[in-house]
DNA sequence: ACTTCCCATAACTGTTTGGTTATGTGTTGG
DNA sequence: CCAACACATAACCAAACAGTTATGGGAAGT
């Protein structure tokens, strides 16, 4: 899988968008972020390590604990895309795609 | 699924990302669609429906064809939610997010 | 009318996903 | 030293996914 393919896939879980926003208020541990789920610790590690291998977030070791911190480049590239589509919602084409829509119900 | 998350899901594969890809040039034909893939007719028009259910396309009928086009207002969600990150890649943050981090947490 | 074309859906299949419980490894505290 | 803690990994399972072939329905061409 391509760096990039890693990245989209990991967002597409929403625990997975979770876990990096509460990455966003700062780095931590395996057992705090645990406490904002339900689910089961090696649940959760695994979620981790889908968005290690995505290079969303970096680990380093202190003491017993695995502290967990973003690493938002990898980002870039989905907001660089999805940017791409920009013009396509915030232009008159609001205006013309109703129109088109008309057309093509056509059923009344 | 919530509308949102049907999207991040419906994103998640590269072939709808190239699907949408080429909607930005305009409206195609399923036919159309399909040359520019290996897979099969049916594995195209399934693509098609994950893409109708996240809303990122509109179909309209004309004579045997089906016009796909982008519709991609639901991509505002994830741009919005990906740009909530960009103080994060953008910034000298390796260094500094360390210490954001500590006083976010205010533990030390 | 009949065939061909465009497309969707159904039914099936191997693989991936997201969860589980069980276990192991390294660290800390008593 | 040893129990408890923090975390990862292994093994397993059901559900979802992405593809396939087969089939069917509506519109077009002859």
């Amino acid at each position: 899988m391509t760096e990039a393919a890693a990245v989209y896939r990991a967002i597409a879980d929403p625990t997975r968008r979770s876990i990096l926003d509460l990455l966003r208020a700062g780095e931590r541990a395996v057992v705090e972020l645990l406490e904002h789920f339900r689910f089961s610790q090696p649940a959760l590690s695994k979620h981790l390590k889908v968005l290690r291998e995505a290079r969303l977030v970096k680990v380093r070791k202190v003491g017993r604990e695995r502290r967990y911190r973003l690493d938002a480049k990898a980002l870039r590239e989905v907001h660089d895309w999805v940017g791409h589509y920009r013009s396509f919602w915030n232009a008159r084409l609001d205006r013309l795609g109703g129109v088109l829509d008309d057309l093509s119900r056509g059923d009344d």
